[in-house]
DNA sequence: ATCCTATCCTGGCTGC
DNA sequence: TGCAGCCAGGATAGGA
């Protein structure tokens, strides 16, 4: 699933292709990609505007538009689960799941192609209306060993959960939650306020490692649903150490990895490394779906 | 404050 | 072979 290290992948490669240029054609093949927003209202706003630069946020792709050289909103896209976005020559067909097509004054087309249609697509004058609830972004200064420690103290939350909560650090997903987790050995049912200063220095590195070499290695590609827009496959999930590794053999200690449902999400995890959960008063979350 | 469930969606899988 | 039913998952809304 697009997580971090997948938007930022698909943002480096579509800059090239889509910063300078100016929008065309506007065609709405599945309306709620626009999240509500009119089909009219959207392409008033984009159609004859241009891209000036493309950049990425958490897991929103945030292009800047301009009109006549002065600011004049901005395109925003989420692929949540399945989405992809396509620069081709107009020849080109982008297939029975494209949702939104923009035309570009070079003759190519941007296509938003998303078979589950979770996607959304925007054109917004307030940018902090979508922008403005995420966490600090986990490769920034700001994100620090002492940040982190001191948020995680200000809620009391299950660690898995709370990482996957993008007002707290904003591109963390499912994939990268688990092995983060994994590689700074701490329990996903940990409660947040239980973190040592140690534990959370850990968990503060191993965040940043795995999202970096998962940038590096272009994201991660195992259900046939992420690709680049070159369309080419990410290959971290060669280096998956828990993540969809059920029953195998933990790559640190040896022990088969376990796969519990934790916040609807199925979560791995190796007991052994990962030690045990915060103790909760009542019954824990964990149910075996 | 935090948790849980349902919702949005479809392709792919399981089991009959 | 065909089909019903379930499941995955990011984000969000609403109820507990």
């Amino acid at each position: 699933m697009p997580e971090l290290p997948e938007v930022e992948t698909v943002v480096r490669m579509i800059r090239p292709r889509l910063e300078g240029r100016a929008i065309g054609a506007v065609d709405v093949r599945w309306q709620r990609t626009l999240g509500g927003s009119s089909a009219r209202r959207f392409a008033q706003g984009v159609r004859g505007a241009r891209i000036r630069r493309g950049w990425r946020r958490g897991k929103f792709i945030v292009m800047d538009l301009a009109r006549a050289g002065r600011p004049a909103g901005w395109l925003v896209g989420h692929l949540r689960m399945t989405g992809r976005i396509q620069v081709e020559s107009r020849s080109v067909d982008p297939g029975p799941y494209q949702r939104l097509s923009l035309g570009l004054d070079d003759g190519r087309t941007m296509h938003f192609v998303d078979p589950r249609k979770f996607g959304r697509i925007w054109f917004t004058r307030a940018l902090d209306e979508l922008l403005g609830p995420l966490g600090p972004e986990p490769l920034s200064e700001e994100f620090t060993p002492g940040w982190l420690h001191a948020a995680l103290h200000a809620r009391r939350r299950l660690l898995k959960p709370l990482l996957l909560d993008q007002t707290f650090v904003a591109g963390l997903g499912n994939i990268y939650s688990d092995e983060a987790l994994h590689a700074s050995r701490l329990h996903p049912l940990r409660r947040s306020d239980r973190v040592s200063a140690e534990e959370a220095a850990r968990l503060h590195a191993s965040i940043r490692s795995t999202l970096r070499r998962a940038i590096l290695r272009e994201g991660s590609s195992f259900d046939g649903f992420y690709r680049t827009p070159e369309g080419q496959p990410g290959s971290y999930q060669d280096e998956f150490r828990v993540y969809g590794r059920a029953g195998e053999p933990c790559p640190s200690c040896g022990a088969p990895i376990q796969r519990i449902v934790v916040a609807q999400r199925g979560t791995h995890l190796c007991r052994r490394c990962q030690g045990r959960p915060s103790r909760r008063r009542g019954a824990a979350t964990l149910s075996a779906r």
